[in-house]
RNA sequence: UGGGGCGUCGCCAAGCGGUAAGGCAGCGGCCUUUGGAGCCGUUAUUCGAAGGUUCGAAUCCUUCCGCCCCAGCCA
């Protein structure tokens, strides 16, 4: 037995519980997401889906899935099944409990008229406009909306008739008595229910008034047997108001707690940014690698452990955070790292031409697949005389800290033998390296010098006859800024989107075991990051994406250099 | 400005009156057939500030300062 505490077994939220446990307050704990299907889920919802299924988890309890699906104008089926197979994806299980706020539409529907006949919520004429006007402002009270003192006959009449249809949306509202002078904006006499004439993605067209977020949310908890509702600071000004609601209404009690949400540098996470950047066409689609979306992650090649990593250890609290992308990507390397398979690709191709070897003769040499894990086995890499290398690993006139291929320079080519470049061909008309000549020393098969002799790089190659190709696109942050939504006047985000995000390789070299790759497939390219094949990818056609390179000494270096001179 | 919340290392974050965990990033080194991975070392006499209580405070009290959220018939 360990006495091990998980890092995650020690915030204020399980901690609360913990104590709700031991003081009998609740003698089991279920949890619920509640995410509304009007978009795509991103990894600030991963935040709260790893909070309300974890803990149900962790302390036996279970946590439902429920669609917040209150407003049919913004809503549609298409993001309920979206939502559900990233949350699969993210490795959680609602099991039989799936839920719909809609289905809860009759059950609210007599709550409202409860609260009616209590006196505690009236039918009101005002419009829009003038409900505003009488809500007041953070400083001053709001005044009585005129309507606020019907009889509840009449209050009962009028909302009976607002569900039946007889009135124009927009005309009447139902709003809870509560106190126009509170100094809780959320309890100024807050609207309950809003009529909309509005196709519903489930219900159809059987209702014409439909409840706002605030009045459904805290009852459909109710009904449902919410132990602790977890939700973020944003509804910590509403929790007076749920109190209200279910007080006055006298039924069960859920516990709600507020946590931080979570932010990133270099990324934007609300929705209505998010879908600027699909609809103006700054990305490909909600799905575009770069979107901090699960879609996007997804098929950026992100895996789920990864991301539940990266959340514990982000850890949960209420202080606004923004935390460093660095650490996303710092769990996703690691979790990558001891499961990707190894390949050779050169993407920028520089052909090299071992002048000593023999023509037509072709070697296999063995590969490690993983070094992290030794039962991934080895495979088989045929070499020839002609070559392809990365053409960064070659320099015609290297720094003393590059220590890769120069002229005159010995290096390996990982798990085949160690050469020297004899000399460099340009093209004469751009002075451009168009090709290596080099010779190889039969000895070293396998990568080591039998005289002890060592070189200071190994590089990664593809046999030019047996290369396979394929198209690559490297991505990098979307924004060139830490915080992108900090902009100067008259600007907005867009203007810090990095113009360098996506580069696309065309006839990148790639070893011919990689035929073999299906969609989604991850690996990591030797020396270069890990990538994966794209869905976009059809026979004949590769295409792979990086997911994340490697962490790169030598970049660093001559970032320096750069610096230096 | 009314209400609510938050302020511990560049970024997260432990700490719950007994003398500042950990991770990421950074820096230095070791190792290395991935300039990868791994390993080691290193960074807060100080907890937004000032007072006070106490033998003793980041933890309790007071005041002040800063940041965030709330004025949708959105969620």
């Amino acid at each position: 037995m360990t006495n091990l505490e998980p890092a995650s077994g020690t915030d204020f939220i399980r901690e609360a519980i913990r104590q709700d446990l031991a003081s009998g307050r609740f003698h089991r704990v279920q949890t619920r997401f509640p995410p509304e299907p009007n978009g795509y889920l991103h990894i600030g919802h991963a935040k709260a889906i790893w909070i309300n299924f974890g803990i149900a988890q962790e302390f036996g309890g279970f946590c439902s899935l429920r669609f917040d699906d209150t407003n049919p104008a913004a809503e549609d089926v298409e993001y309920v099944e979206a939502q559900k197979e990233d949350i699969r994806w993210l490795g959680y299980d609602w099991g039989e409990h799936l839920y719909f706020a809609s289905d809860y539409y009759e059950q609210l529907y007599e709550l409202a008229e409860k609260l009616i006949k209590k006196g505690k919520a009236y039918v009101c004429d005002l419009s829009p406009e003038e409900v505003r006007a009488y809500r007041g402002t953070l400083t001053e009270p709001g005044r009585n909306s005129p309507y606020r003192d019907r009889s509840v006959e009449e209050n009962l009449d009028l909302f009976r008739r607002m569900r039946a249809g007889e009135f124009p949306e927009g005309s009447r509202t139902l709003r809870a008595k509560i106190d126009m002078a509170s100094p809780n904006l959320n309890l100024r006499d807050p609207i309950m229910y809003r009529i909309l004439y509005v196709t519903h993605h489930r219900t159809g067209n059987t209702w014409c008034i439909y409840p706002t977020y605030d009045w459904a949310h805290g009852q459909c908890d109710s009904l449902e047997g919410v132990t602790h509702s977890l939700c973020d600071l944003g509804y910590e000004g509403h929790r007076p108001l749920y109190d209200w609601f279910l007080d006055e209404l006298g039924i069960y009690h859920p516990r709600q707690i507020e946590f931080g949400r979570l932010n990133l540098t270099y990324t934007v996470l609300s929705k209505r940014y998010l879908r600027r950047l699909v609809e103006e066409g700054y990305v490909s689609g909600w799905d575009d690698p770069r979107m901090p979306t699960l879609v996007g992650m997804r098929r950026r090649g992100y895996t789920p452990e990864a991301i539940r990593t990266f959340l514990e250890l982000v850890g949960v609290s209420k202080a606004n955070s923004i935390v460093d992308v660095s650490l996303l990507e710092y769990c996703l390397r690691q979790d990558l790292n001891k499961r990707a398979l190894r390949r050779m690709a050169v993407l920028r191709p520089l052909k090299v031409i071992l002048d000593n070897y023999p023509e037509g003769l072709v070697e296999e040499v063995e590969a490690v697949n993983n070094p992290e894990d030794p039962s991934a086995g080895t495979r088989k890499v045929p070499f020839s005389k002609i070559l392809y290398i990365e053409r960064d690993d070659f320099m015609e006139n290297p720094p003393k800290q590059f220590y890769r291929l120069a002229p005159g320079r010995e290096v390996r080519l990982r798990y085949a033998y160690f050469i020297r470049c004899e000399r460099a061909v340009k093209d004469p008309s751009t002075g451009e390296v168009i090709e290596l000549h080099c010779t190889y020393d039969p000895a070293t098969r396998g990568g080591d010098a039998p005289d002890g002799r060592k070189v200071k790089a190994t590089l990664h190659w593809v046999s030019a006859a047996h290369a396979i190709e394929a198209e690559v696109r490297l991505y990098d942050r979307l924004f060139a800024v830490e915080d992108p939504l900090d902009v100067p006047e008259g600007k907005d985000f867009t203007a810090h989107l990095n113009p360098n995000s996506l580069h696309i390789l065309k006839g990148c070299k790639l070893e011919p075991s990689l035929a073999e790759a299906q969609i989604s497939d991850r690996f990591q390219f030797e020396r270069l990051g890990y990538f994966c094949l794209d869905p976009d990818s059809r026979d004949g056609r590769l295409v792979f994406n990086r997911t994340e390179s490697l962490r790169d000494t030598w970049a660093k270096i001559q970032q320096k250099l750069g610096a230096d001179s």
